[in-house]
DNA sequence: ACTTGACCTTCCCATGATTGGAAGGACTAA
DNA sequence: TTAGTCCTTCCAATCATGGGAAGGTCAAGT
């Protein structure tokens, strides 16, 4: 199977398969004599693992440990559930930063006329030099979606 | 006064003001004979409004497009109002799209033991060929999360 | 046998917001 | 004068993904 094929099968995209080659998630396939890679049913799965895993909201990082535990017959199941909880709390966190951002442009927007004429606290709010609101301060290096980023 | 004061009484870092500058978002400074960018209590302004933006999750393009409205007297707050509200809408898909993963996680780690045994109904689920699980399939390029990112 | 079109290869670039760091100049207080 | 803190620009990395170019390969149809 050339890598559209396992890219159709598993839901992977040519591109990315490549991608999780280089960066080691997956290992590197056999090669055609002209250099195309080849996949079997069972790299298909292992990719179909991947998406669903990616679907998830998991990280490529947090991947790379449940293909792994996956991979593993002796692995503890405590060790996975580890990770799919820990993941848990994240998005949990960054569902409650949402709901805070969403709840307040709600509020401000329903005070807002939303006609022609100027006047609009949704502007005047942003303005305010007050108050720091107690509002969605997110984790400062990815934001507060950053990480999660599923397909 | 200097890049470092207006960042700390803006809250946006010195960086990000540079970045910002750089971009279009905030038209370049005055600078010192030395080559020192000088900022005025009306550009700290600015950058507050900059950043409260950010905190709601507004992408820099919608700031762009908030901070015109802010400085034009004649705008009709149903412009501002509409920005806003649309921002709302995408928060609330993200905030969907969030929850399901979340909670197809948390009935999966519901139903594993997480001791030491190897059996995991977690990795059983991912690995799963049959049924595409109904769940989370966002949007490609950008992924659940990628647009919104506040800071 | 040859052409066409679909596929594959590698390589580089862009995204979005943000941080990190290097190399070097400017300023300030002791 | 010197140390230390600030500023400057430029380049790189993050994370996952897609776009596209330049060129090789393959299978089917003429």
């Amino acid at each position: 199977m050339n890598i559209g094929q396992a890219a159709q099968a598993s839901g992977v995209s040519a591109k990315m398969i490549r991608y999780y080659e280089s960066i080691g998630l997956i290992p590197k396939t056999v090669r055609t004599e002209a250099g195309y890679r080849v996949y079997s049913d069972h790299d298909v799965h292992t990719l179909r693992f991947i998406r669903r895993s990616r679907d998830l909201g998991f990280s490529v990082e947090q991947i790379a440990d449940l293909v792994s535990l996956w991979q593993d017959r002796e692995r503890a199941s405590k060790d996975v559930k580890a990770i799919a909880l820990e993941h848990v709390t994240v998005l949990e966190r960054k569902i409650r930063e949402l709901q805070e951002m969403a709840s307040t442009l709600t509020h401000l927007a329903r005070n807002c006329h939303g006609d022609t004429r100027p006047h609009c606290p949704i502007l005047e709010e942003l303005a305010n030099d007050e108050a720091e609101r107690a509002h969605a301060k997110p984790d400062a290096k990815f934001g507060v979606l950053g990480k999660v980023s599923a397909r």
